[in-house]
DNA sequence: CTTTGTGAACAGATTCACAGCG
DNA sequence: CGCTGTGAATCTGTTCACAAAG
């Protein structure tokens, strides 16, 4: 029983929950219980249950969990239950890469538009979308209902370009760039930072930690 | 005074204190306090003091911090004295993207090799790297002394291109792939799952998560 | 008998608030 | 004074352990 807000490692979980039982349910295993789900999670039993109590009583005790009727739960709850429109914003490398990223579109996410400051590029169409002028932005946002935009433009143009995309109403931004946006309160940012990723490894192959 | 280690949450945001202190650098501040580095960072003043109290006393009290110090201090427990030598395995969209993206060399990482399992694309060079044989993995980590690597292949493939790895005796991956990879003690596994990432986006723009 | 769902215990991280030092 | 460094207080997340349910 549960009415309380889901916390937010639980909401990180979520996403590998999903894509465990999917796994499952491609396995034609149709009922998993919590032990199987946090192996093939890398967590434990009672984290799994414990993460499941926030979103309501999906399990049959003695049994498990019905695989179909979990992902189901899962993915209302993950607002996945249609494709989610996802706009592309700074189509360099990274940003071309992430355009055709099959894992997109097989996990909830369709790209709907596909923006880029450089007039070379504005207007020629690669991997079955034209590149917008991110000019453009705010109405073409709108007209295709975007609502996440990932950022994989320069530094130096992300707070600017994230500007602009609060003012085209979109409140769900993916920043692959390496600075901190900042955005007004509803709007949600998530923070890519590949470099910061491999930092944090280098520090787990030095002597732990030694000072000076 | 200082004998324990580093809390994870901790090390987490070294990263980013120094990208923060690199741009004060570049500012000119000799100087920068807790409450400057907070704002920059999106934290508070009260936990960058205590996450720098996790690795030695560098501030000067009635003063703050000196930036040129800092840095210091920071790249040392980061192990970024020197480069860090990484490995990309996979040279799909997504690896070739990473090899070239500049915040890598920028932030204390170098690319050292490439593989990649395309018969059509081994021995060829790009952006001044010539692609090695996933074949070759063992002989060629060890004489090019690769410390990390980034792993992008596709999902199917990256456990067993995991162990591969581990065999070479390398001890710090950055994955990719969704997928949990099973790893030896010893062996640090960082997750890069970017649908993951816009799904829990995709759950922020729900009606807070309403039930069924 | 098995496995869920969950209070209670525990562990870890963040924030407070202030003593200590330049 | 001003700002650091840090114990103590608080808050959040994880794990335990067991009653409840099929």
């Amino acid at each position: 029983m549960n009415t309380q807000s889901v916390p937010p490692t639980t909401v990180q979980r979520l996403p590998v929950y999903l894509r465990v039982l999917v796994q499952a349910q491609a396995m034609r295993m149709p009922v998993i219980n919590s032990v199987q789900i946090a192996e093939m999670a890398g967590t434990n039993a009672a984290q799994v249950r414990k993460d499941f109590s926030y979103l309501g009583e999906f399990g049959t005790r003695g049994i498990g969990y019905d695989v179909d009727l979990l992902i189901a739960h899962l993915s209302k709850r993950l607002g996945l239950t249609q494709q989610r429109r996802v706009a592309i914003v700074g189509y360099g490398r990274l940003g071309s890469a992430l355009q055709s990223y099959p894992g997109f579109q097989d996990r909830g996410m369709t790209v709907v538009a596909v923006f880029d400051a450089d007039p070379d590029k504005i207007g020629k169409t690669f991997d079955g979308h034209t590149i917008e002028a991110i000019s453009d932005l705010e109405e073409v946002a709108r007209r295709e209902g975007v609502e996440i935009a990932v950022l994989a433009v320069p530094a130096t143009a992300a707070q600017e370009v994230a500007d602009r995309l609060v003012a085209a109403g979109i409140t769900a931004i993916m920043n692959f760039a390496p600075v901190r946006l900042s955005v007004p309160d509803g709007v949600v940012v998530r923070q890519a930072d590949m470099a910061a990723e491999l930092q944090i490894l280098s520090f787990h192959l030095n002597p732990e930690g030694k000072p000076a």
